[in-house]
DNA sequence: CTTCTCACG
DNA sequence: ACGTACGTGAGAAGG
């Protein structure tokens, strides 16, 4: 029977997939110093193409690692010299390519004397005699001489996972010659990679015309002299042994001596125990975690070991019940978890959940009236019984839904996952217990995604998953707590963040009011502005488009109408506002074009967008406060997002009107810390410059222009010598560069390099403490808040200039606006405290990274007002003075 | 599902 | 020489 046969071009695959992930080299770096970007490409290459394929013998073949001697080289002394050493970081690798291939059960080989090409030959040629199916994968275009009816050549195209498959009839529709012209071809042409001449002059098009016409090297010689005078016949006369000289250095040898036979190279699958002890020898954890969940399922005798092993972590899961509540209520400590449809969990239905530790066993259910349960309901609501869970501001607002208020949470694996580390933080329950060395099925495998998202009917998959999810929240409370104790983040968790997931939890359930007719009628007015700025532009244009692609948008500035191109994109010409803006002077269109876009954005995104989101039941809006997504410790909003609500133009600010207090005679209450970023800094870095101007309350920007600018100390500033001081500023806060800021500014380079040195003579501790904090960052592979909130920067010693540049302007930046975020925080806990202890009504509505909105009775405003930026004030100590600013009004375009 | 643009701090 | 300002989320296009 004929048998599939697969060879594989070893160096010319481990070559491409370290180049292929090139970008990822410097972090893609074991904790030993072993760069694995190769490695991973290769396992993935051997995963999704090798495996798939199922073939019955299977060889890698290499170029011996001895020496390069083979014919080739007597031949031609200069063969495959001149080509640049190969990489330190990639050679360290070749060892573990081997093993690799062996723990997938694939067979090495090399032999002295021989490239891998003709091993490969060899062997093709012998599969095909016995009448099998060969199959050739390589990176080398060289290898396609070698295909026939039996023998396919699948060529890697863009990295190691693409291939395009070369048949005789690919070849001919492609080049119009058959395989074994190419290697006429190639005598012709030469070859730059392997460093041989072809004839002088011709390159692929000359080869092609010429072998379809003369067919062959040979015949082509013998009529040469027939040929018409031209340059090419002479460089072809020329030539004509360097010529037969690259035929020979081309050809893969057919018939090689080989000590091993097809025999010796079947194929019978992974051998389980090999890739685990290599994957975790390299630190692949995701390609562990598909070996552990596979296993499972898996029933040779091998891989069956393994999975009980695995499976050793769970113990039964038992139906919850009312007995077992009575049992449990006794208990000191539980992990409890909810698990909901989608991710937004004011609306999401609940469909199961879990309880139990690890002395009473864990239990689920789907049944949630349960939750009337007197015994439950102490669990959840009782201070006395620790709860171990995964997002507690999650589970608040679910227990507060089911009309409990959830108290006693001990630790939020979610959020003290986040605050060990914040790098690929996906908020996945079961990746972030893989970061634990802990496996644990996904959502998706169980539940499926998107439209295939189902809840399972078998009460033994979902009980069990949900159950799991319970025991290894709790089985990983202690290792966590003990990390975080490591990084000294105890008071960062237990003071700061554990007990602002609450603060944000009543404040998400609590909602925005949203004045709805008021948003719908500014979207009808919008409408009647988009209509006749559309029909200007489409008279302007003299053609109908859309003028939302910028795509199309961009054929008619620059193609039709001529307009110098500014800036380009990936893909095409940018229509960013800055290019818009610098356009507008020559064609009255594109202010048109800017005031659509405004107009057009203001309506899809905050008219629409929020009336969209709007909940009709309460008319508020109940977005949800990420707490562990940002690198720097900041929030984000999402679903609708409140923090990104139009200030900065008056139509857009417009939009602000809609928001409203919920109840007659309340009001809107904003207070918003000025310049604390840069107060954060002056404290940090302890500059006396910048300290005094605090401290004297002057104005921080017109203080920096008279630094930079050079003026004496009450010398007035013009209002572009500020406008300028205020970019610098920013950038120093962003981690200076003068590119940056030139290009801010729209300033030459050079003057803003001599701002930035002025900037840095005049506040000297400034500039010490950027030095110090890249170092400390190139030391530590991490930098800190004041708060000893830890970002990690595994780029800080990339060899690559940019990766290596933004790291370090991270390092900067992530301090200040981390340090900063820290602040607000500890003023939202304290404010909310002393709201509740005053019994104030008031209620926290929104944080926007420096800024808190409240809703408040008229009469409580200015005890509210007294109240919040007292707590603000004095919410850390610095050594630099923090400065509230608040506004209030009957809405939120008032309150600020 | 990615890219571009634009809203906020 | 290199070619970047820091941190987010949402909508519309277009493949």
């Amino acid at each position: 029977m004929s048998k599939k046969i697969l060879l594989i071009d070893g160096n010319s695959l481990a070559f491409r997939a370290f180049y292929a992930m090139y970008q990822q080299l410097d972090r893609m770096v074991t904790p030993e110093g072993l760069h694995t970007n190769a490695l991973v490409a290769f396992n993935n290459f051997i995963e999704s193409i090798v495996l798939p394929m199922q073939p019955d013998m299977a060889l890698v073949a290499w170029d011996a690692r001895s020496g390069k001697e083979t014919f080739r080289g007597d031949l031609y002394p200069e063969y495959k010299s001149g080509r640049d050493k190969t990489p330190a970081e990639f050679k360290e690798q070749f060892p573990y390519l081997h093993e690799m291939v062996e723990a997938h059960g694939l067979h090495n080989y090399e032999q002295v004397g021989l490239e891998a090409d003709d091993i490969i030959g060899t062997l093709s040629r012998v599969g095909q005699a016995a009448g099998d199916q060969v199959i050739i994968i390589t990176g080398d275009a060289d290898l396609t001489q070698l295909v026939t009816d039996d023998i396919t050549v699948k060529l890697t195209k863009k990295g190691v996972t693409q291939v395009e498959v070369y048949t005789p009839d690919f070849i001919m529709e492609q080049y119009g010659i058959t395989p074994a012209q190419i290697i006429d071809k190639k005598a012709l042409t030469g070859d730059t990679s392997d460093n041989y001449p072809g004839v002088t002059k011709i390159g692929e098009k000359t080869a092609l015309k010429l072998l379809k016409q003369y067919h062959d090297l040979e015949n082509l010689y013998a009529h040469v002299d027939e040929m018409k005078p031209s340059k090419m016949k002479e460089h072809l006369i020329e030539d004509k042994d360097i010529a037969f000289r690259a035929q020979k250095l081309a050809t893969i040898i057919t018939d090689a001596k080989l000590p091993i036979g097809l025999t010796d190279i079947e194929y019978h699958g992974p051998k389980e125990k090999g890739l685990v002890s290599l994957f975790e020898k390299l630190h692949f954890k995701q390609a562990l975690n598909k070996l552990r969940a596979n296993s499972l399922f898996d029933d040779n005798g091998e891989a069956a070991e393994e999975a009980e092993t695995k499976q050793g972590n769970f113990t039964e899961v038992k139906e919850l019940t009312a007995d077992v509540l009575k049992q449990l209520v006794k208990e000191k400590s539980l992990a409890f978890h909810i698990d909901t449809t989608g991710p937004n969990y004011h609306t999401a239905d609940m469909f199961a959940f879990a309880l139990g530790n690890d002395k009473v066993g864990y239990y689920g259910s789907r049944d949630f009236t349960l939750f009337d349960n007197e015994d439950l309901r102490q669990i959840i609501e009782s201070e006395d019984i620790a709860l171990q869970l995964f997002n507690a501001k999650e589970h608040w607002v679910l227990c507060h839904r089911l009309g409990l208020n959830l108290a006693g949470a001990d630790f939020d694996f979610l959020l003290v996952a986040y605050l060990l580390d914040t790098v690929g933080n996906d908020n996945v329950l079961s990746t972030l217990a893989g970061r634990f060395g802990r496996y644990l099925a996904n959502d998706e495998e169980i539940y499926g995604k998107g439209a295939k998202f189902a809840i399972p009917e078998d009460d033994k998959v979902l009980i069990d998953h949900i159950g799991h999810k319970a025991q290894t929240i709790f089985d990983l409370r202690d290792q966590a707590f003990a990390d975080l104790d490591e990084h000294e983040q105890g008071h960062l968790y237990n003071d700061i963040e554990l007990p602002l997931s609450f603060v944000l939890a009543k404040m998400e359930a609590q909602g925005f009011t949203v004045k709805e007719d008021r948003l719908a009628k500014m979207g009808q007015e919008m409408d009647e502005q988009i209509a006749n700025l559309k029909t200007e532009i489409y008279q302007m244009a003299g053609e109908e488009f859309n003028i939302n692609s910028t795509k199309q948008l961009g054929t008619l500035l620059f193609d039709k109408m001529g307009l110098p191109v500014i800036k380009k994109t990936k893909t095409g010409y940018s229509t960013a506002v800055e290019v818009l803006e610098k356009l507008a002077p020559q064609a009255p269109i594109v202010e048109h074009i800017l005031a659509y876009r405004q107009l057009a954005k203001l309506k899809s995104t905050y008219v629409d967008g929020l009336l969209a989101v709007v909940d009709p039941a309460d008319h508020k809006v109940h977005t949800r406060f990420l707490q562990t997504l940002t690198q720097t410790g900041r929030l984000s909003s999402v679903d609708p997002n409140l923090q990104n609500i139009p200030m900065r133009t008056e139509a857009g600010r417009k939009i602000r009107h809609a928001f409203v207090p919920a109840h007659e005679g309340w009001e809107i209450f904003g207070a918003d810390y000025s310049q604390i970023e840069l107060r954060v800094l002056a404290s940090i870095t302890g500059d006396p410059a910048m300290e005094h101007a605090f401290v004297e309350d002057e104005d921080i920007h017109a203080e920096t222009a008279r630094k930079v600018f050079g003026l004496p100390d009450d010398a007035p500033v013009d209002a572009e010598q500020r406008r300028t001081a205020k970019a610098v500023n920013f950038g120093i806060v962003y981690g200076i560069s003068d590119y940056g800021l030139s290009k801010n500014l729209n300033i030459p380079r050079k003057d803003a390099k001599n701002f930035i040195e002025t900037y840095f003579k005049e506040f000297p501790r400034i500039h010490q403490w950027m030095g110090q904090i890249k170092e400390q960052a190139h030391k530590d592979g991490y930098v800190e808040t004041i708060e000893h909130r830890r970002r990690y920067l595994p780029d800080i010693n990339a060899k690559n200039f940019n990766t290596r540049s933004f790291a370090e302007r991270t390092a900067m930046n992530s301090p200040i606006q981390g340090s900063a975020a820290d602040i607000i925080k500890i003023a939202m806990i304290k404010v909310s405290r002393a709201i509740e202890e005053k019994g104030m009504q008031a209620n926290m509505l929104v944080q926007v990274h420096d800024e808190l909105v409240f809703e408040c009775p008229k009469e409580e405003l200015e005890e509210l007002r007294e109240t919040v930026t007292k707590v603000m004030d004095s919410a850390v100590k610095l050594a630099i003075p923090l400065k509230v600013e608040s506004h209030a009004g009957p809405t939120w375009y008032e309150a600020k």
